[in-house]
DNA sequence: AGCCAGGACGGAA
DNA sequence: TTCCGTCATGGC
C-alpha cells in the first residue's frame, strides 16, 4: 500500500476523461486499472491518493504513467486570465493528466474510438481483452486480462472479432495489427521518433488517420504538443475560438489544454 | 425514426 | 488538394 498528497490530481477526472478504457469502478472514487501489464487498485480521498501496490512499484511504474513529476500548475498558469473558456475548463478538469499508456493498446483502442462513444468503446475493449487477452494473476490473487498482443490478433480472422461487436472498424484492427505483427510498422522505433514522424509513421497503419494518430501520441507517446480535433473540439473551436485557438501561447504542450477542453466539453 | 458518437477510406471532381 | 458516400453498432 502507498500513500501519496496529489496535487493537480483528481482520478474521477482521469479515469472518465476519455483518454484511458481501462478503468474499472470500483466504488466511491476507487477504481481498478490495468496498465503496463498490471493491475492496480487506487482510491482517493480528498488528495490522498492510495495505490494498492508496493512503494517501488509505485515510484518505478505509477509515477510515470499518471506524469506525476509534471507541474500541471504551470501548465494552467499559462492560460490567459480572459480566456473564459478554458478557465472554466481548467475549473472543472483541473484534476486531469495525460497518461503514459502503452503503444499498441492506444492505437487499437483510437482504432475503435472512430465515429463511436465512450461507453461503447469502453465495451468493445473489455470484450477484446477477456476474449484474447492472456489471463495475468498479481501477487494478491487478482485475476484480470491483459491487453491482446499485436501477434495474438493478427491470428483472429473476422470471424472471431465478431463477438466483440467493433462494426467496420475489426477489418481496421485486423490489418493494423498484421502491419506490426510484421515489422512493415516498427512500434519500437516510431517510439524514437520525434511528433511530425511518429505522426506519419502511426498514419500507414490501417484506420489510423490525422486525428487518430494525434490522440496515439498525445496519450501513449507524450507528445504533448499533439492536437487531436474530433467533433467536440471542432465544435468548441467554431464556437469559442472563430478567429484560431491560442497554440502559440501553449507551444509544446497545447496538447494539455486540447484533453482539458475535451473533459469540459464532456461534462459541461 | 432519425441522429449522433474522440473518423478513415476510396474514388471523383 | 478537397469533397462525398460509405462503413457497423447502439443509445437516445
Amino acid at each position: 500500500m502507498t500513500e501519496r498528497i496529489l496535487e493537480d490530481f483528481d482520478l474521477d477526472q482521469i479515469a472518465r476523461s476519455g483518454q484511458c478504457f481501462r478503468f474499472r469502478p470500483l466504488g466511491e472514487r476507487q477504481y481498478a486499472l490495468v496498465a503496463g501489464g498490471r493491475y492496480v487498485e487506487i482510491a482517493q480521498q480528498g488528495s490522498c491518493v492510495r495505490f494498492a501496490c508496493p512503494e517501488d512499484e509505485f515510484e518505478t511504474v505509477w509515477r510515470l504513467y499518471f506524469d506525476l513529476d509534471a507541474d500541471y500548475g504551470r501548465y494552467k498558469g499559462a492560460v490567459a486570465k480572459r480566456d473564459k473558456y478554458l478557465q472554466s475548463a481548467i475549473e472543472a478538469g483541473g484534476g486531469l493528466r495525460i497518461l503514459r499508456q502503452e503503444l499498441w493498446e492506444v492505437i487499437v483502442c483510437f482504432i475503435i474510438s472512430q465515429q463511436n462513444n465512450i461507453a461503447r468503446i469502453t465495451k468493445c475493449v473489455e470484450n477484446l481483452c477477456s476474449l484474447f487477452g492472456e489471463t495475468c494473476y498479481n501477487s494478491s490473487g487478482q485475476v484480470y486480462n491483459a491487453f491482446p498482443s499485436a501477434a495474438r490478433l493478427a491470428a483472429c480472422t473476422p470471424d472471431d472479432l465478431t463477438p466483440i461487436r467493433l462494426g467496420y472498424r475489426a477489418k481496421y484492427i485486423l490489418s493494423a495489427a498484421r502491419q506490426v505483427a510484421a515489422g512493415e510498422v516498427d512500434l519500437a522505433a516510431v517510439r524514437q521518433m520525434d511528433h511530425t514522424h511518429a505522426q506519419a509513421e502511426l498514419m500507414r497503419l490501417s484506420g489510423v488517420g490525422v486525428k487518430v494518430a494525434e490522440c496515439i501520441c498525445l496519450f501513449a507517446l507524450h507528445h504533448i504538443d499533439a492536437f487531436p480535433i474530433d467533433t467536440h473540439i471542432r465544435r468548441m473551436l467554431d464556437e469559442h475560438y472563430p478567429k484560431g485557438f491560442p497554440l502559440r501561447r501553449y507551444k509544446g504542450f497545447a496538447g494539455v489544454m486540447q484533453q482539458y477542453a475535451f473533459y469540459y466539453e464532456l461534462v459541461k
